[in-house]
DNA sequence: TTGAAAGCGCTAACAC
DNA sequence: GTGTTAGCGCTTTCAA
């Protein structure tokens, strides 16, 4: 059943046909009608492939992540997707693990699909991925934190906003030892956060002791095994920041496991704000990164870069904020809160 | 850059590149090298619309989840890509979110784009969805719990094992009271969930009071919301399973809020054995329900179909095992734990 | 073993 | 406003 049957049945050329289905304004009602009414009766549907073919438009987008099973992710998948489809594109969808095989496995079979465009929602180390798309022109968002680079939009997260919004407040609740898990240092965007919480200690002259912060892995195990070390330190941290909200699930459950009470014994934020923090035992103070916004900002990087007619060469700069979402896994370090106590009995 | 320019370079037809790239072993050695050769140079990658074209084979398979923003199905998506590219085949994923919209929206992509295959991983209701994919003659596999379906393959997963387990558990741990939280009962498998704890409590001669079954949505909200009225129930359930962990999350959550401990004053089972479900506290005691073997089993239901010659007209069953996982969110009901006290202390 | 050529289903130029 | 037709990039007969 292709065209060809619906231009006979509906007794007009294929080109006629052709253009009802893609509602060409200029082809007459009344054989929009017949076309229509044989195109539904016969369950007609175009072949994408052909479509995709002889216009040279393959209408999919690439969509790569780096671990899908972060619930991080699922959520910019969700947004990203519905966003396509309502623009009547399909995506290709990668989670690469930050396997260096994945990534050029996915690269191939990006290329080979002809994508128009590819959001690399990865945070960092896809360099090698990035020529060969860009020798074919391709236009790409990516999120980063290094300099512009040319013919690549870059949607610039504004980490620090977040992270000091966090220190300040554990800093006005009396903190002093503050600790820091950050993600793997090989991903630039865990290296900027661990920059930008160190930048935000010095600014209110906290020290920032190298033994009070170590790396993590972004997984609720790597929290698990960071939080061991983190609390077994003779002088342990009062609060720690994690580098993103799983790891912070792994803080609380080794915390639990020491009987070390949160926030009453530690005082605990993490980053991104995943869905379920708001659930966990405390819910979690957390810095939020918008995934529904980092999504539409991507998509709609990728679809100005298709719609304009001569490329821009130089790629285009969007921003996105990180902000504390307060809960309830932060409070005064224990020996603050006595001190608070005594005072007030004092007078 | 197509196969005509590698064809020109390596001095060879069309016919012969197709061939070398495609692997045939006819091909002459030293041909097939000189074809390599450019390809390699100029960074050739065949058009997979094209191939499909004229092939007649898209080599993508469509998946439909119901919510990809639960844990439970990340997992699945992942494992279930892995194996459709290492056998050169893309997905075409849908995260439906039940919507009949999205759910016809979905079809009408997976026709057009010529889908080979569809496995459909959303436990039910969609039974309008399957006629169009029918008609079209396109293998599909479902999880389903009805009688087997013409054409169409069935992963029948067995709740009664798991969930049977789970009564005898919370029965050995003397709860009588033991209440339970469905998912949406239009869908199927949420039914069979509800039957499956219903025929085990029966066996034991649990009495299954009517009002000590609610229905959730299978999501933390609607466990928090089911919790709230379970625990304020003049006399309290002392045990709760849920129909799947997200639920069981809210559960924990409103338990914590009315400053009911698990598992001291409430046991609780979840329906899943989602990733986080380990690290949560207390550590959720659950259902397993393999996510890679029900993602593998539909991969390769699907495979097998479409290496038939002869298409089955009855389509294959499969079958899925579910058991109980023991961490720590049950235990003796206070009541219970009590009596044993007092008695040990009276001997 | 290799090459010439037909054709997959559709769009878009062009002619009418 | 509509039809005719070339051709998108590839695979696959068929003949040599």
């Amino acid at each position: 059943m292709d065209i060809r049957e619906i231009a006979k049945r509906a007794k007009v050329s294929t080109a006629t046909v052709s253009r009802t289905i893609n509602r060409v304004p200029t082809v007459d009602p009344k054989l929009a009608k017949r076309v229509w009414r044989v195109v539904d009766e016969l369950g007609y549907f175009p072949n994408t492939q052909a479509r995709a073919l002889v216009s040279g438009r393959s209408r999919i987008l690439g969509l790569v992540v780096s671990e899908i099973t972060n619930p991080f992710f699922p959520e910019i998948v969700q947004v990203f997707e519905n966003i396509a489809v309502q623009n009547n594109y399909e995506i290709l969808l990668t989670s690469t693990g930050h396997d260096p095989v994945r990534m050029e496995i996915a690269v191939r079979r990006m290329i080979e699909h002809r994508v128009e465009g590819v959001a690399l929602m990865t945070f960092g180390m896809e360099e090698s991925l990035l020529e060969n798309l860009k020798r074919r022109k391709i236009p790409m968002v990516i999120v980063d934190v290094g300099p512009p680079r040319p013919l690549v939009s870059n949607i610039r997260v504004d980490y620090q906003h977040g992270i000091r919004q966090a220190v300040q407040h554990l800093a006005a609740l009396r903190h002093h030892r503050i600790a820091f898990i950050s993600g793997p240092l090989r991903l630039p965007s865990a290296r900027a956060r661990l920059d930008a919480f160190k930048n935000a200690m010095h600014e209110l002259d906290l020290p920032a002791h190298d033994e009070l912060w170590v790396e993590g892995t972004h997984t609720i195990e790597g929290g698990v095994e960071a939080a061991g070390r983190l609390l077994s330190l003779p002088s342990r941290p009062t609060a720690i920041m994690c580098s993103n909200d799983m790891t912070a699930l792994g803080v609380m459950r080794k915390s639990h496991e020491l009987g070390i009470h949160i926030p009453h014994d530690l005082s605990l934020i993490g980053f991104d704000n995943i869905h379920i923090s708001e659930f966990v035992l405390p819910p979690l103070t957390t810095i939020e990164m918008s995934q529904a916004e980092l999504a539409t900002l991507a998509f709609n990087a990728l679809l100005a870069e298709l719609q304009r007619k001569t490329p821009n060469p130089n790629g285009t700069e969007y921003a996105l904020e990180t902000h504390l979402i307060l809960r309830e896994s932060t409070a005064r370090p224990k020996q603050e809160a006595d001190n608070a106590k005594k005072k007030k009995a004092a007078r």
